[in-house]
DNA sequence: CGGGAGATTGAGCCCCGTCAAAAACAGTGG
DNA sequence: CCACTGTTTTTGACGGGGCTCAATCTCCCG
């Protein structure tokens, strides 16, 4: 029998895909019932056929890519209510992960229900969201980023002042193109300036909204 | 009346909208005569409303966005026979303008022809496309970027040995967050490589593929 | 209390950005 | 055809931001 227990790190081989029996599809109709994902987890796999998409219950997701030599770039976040796994060609060409017990619902999109015509809009989001990183990444320092980044998770947490981080500082490196050294170095001298503070390691209090603002520029 | 030899040079305000009596609408029935834009006039700015999408009958496009103090990031070349214009709330997000002499179907999309089928896949392959990039300039130095670029191009262009880049030194470093001092110095370490060979200054012919592709990562 | 993963901090270095000058190129007009 | 001019590209010298390597610290959980 599977553990329901399992420690939340990252394991080698496709686990946590514990279907529950749909306690999770409250508020809207859906094709199928939710599935549970542990920490660390695997939701897809780069080469794997595409299932449909994917709508996050609880939790948050991340997307990346791998090159040959183990360097990762997360291409995005996706947090609760968010839908992703759009691709091109019915074939994933990015890895996806739970970044901490997460419930997604699958939704077995297909031309005869009704979800084609919603499709469009969510793909063109996805895609302005990547565009608008990739500004960040190719033009944007440090500092710019860890802004940008802070600025963009307070806002689509309802814009409190209050932001939590489920992801690690790895990931948000892999997320900006920086070490894990310099997002440190980047969260202390924004803490340092009174901009942020650290109630705790992966929740961020903003202190100085305009700051954030114009770091970010 | 217009001057159909202008200068090939960027002006300040919307020029070369010069509508030609649809003698570029051969092969495929379109909505729209083209229309022709010279070298660096623009297809449309941030914030205009959108109008449609755009089909590059020949030349080719930048998409890009600015910072307030100037940066530019492209997010997009676009050559003949591409569809750029995808947005995500009817209003333009980024800048498009037409690298050299370029001539453009623009489709007004609506729910009523019969376009909307074809849109979702040409949307995520732009998806895709914009989630690579995001791998090379987030975790790609200087020579991996260019050599992806050079892949790119060359395989878009059929794969032929020969190149050509319609867009400037800028342009490039623009598109691969670099500066066009690192581009012109890259370009030449792989031509005293004898990766590439440089017959004109907007034109590449590629020496050693299998190089430029373990490069390229 | 002890062990381990993640996070922080420091020292040194290197790639690439900045500044500056020279070279190559493209137009223009004589 | 060539001289003249402005733009683009190339090349060089130098400095700095962020990466690397390494040590220390902080949380968790057992």
């Amino acid at each position: 029998m599977a553990n329901l227990h399992a420690p939340q790190i990252a394991l080698p081989v496709h686990p946590g895909l514990i279907a529950r029996s749909g306690e999770f599809a409250q508020g809207r109709p859906v094709a199928q019932p939710p599935v549970f994902f542990s920490a660390g987890s695997e939701v897809y796999a780069q080469g794997e056929r595409c299932k449909g998409l994917y709508r996050i219950e609880f939790g948050a997701v991340r997307v990346y890519r791998l090159l040959s030599d183990g360097r990762r770039q997360i291409s995005a976040f996706h947090l609760a209510g968010e839908t992703f796994g759009f691709e091109a060609d019915n074939v994933h060409h990015f890895f996806a992960e739970a970044i901490c017990a997460t419930g997604i619902h699958i939704i077995h999109a297909s031309p005869t229900n009704g979800m084609s015509g919603e499709l469009l809009p969510l793909a063109l989001k996805s895609l302005v969201r990547a565009q608008e990183h990739l500004l960040v990444l190719g033009r944007q320092n440090a500092i710019e980023r860890i802004a940008a980044f802070l600025s963009d998770m307070a806002e689509r947490q309802g814009g409190l002042k209050q932001v939590d981080l489920p992801m690690s500082r790895a990931d948000i490196g892999d997320y900006l193109g920086l070490t894990i050294e310099t997002v440190s170095r980047v969260f202390s001298r924004l803490k340092q300036k009174g901009v942020i503070r650290l109630p705790s390691l992966r929740c961020v209090e903003i202190a100085k909204w305009q700051v954030l603002q114009d770091l970010a520029a």
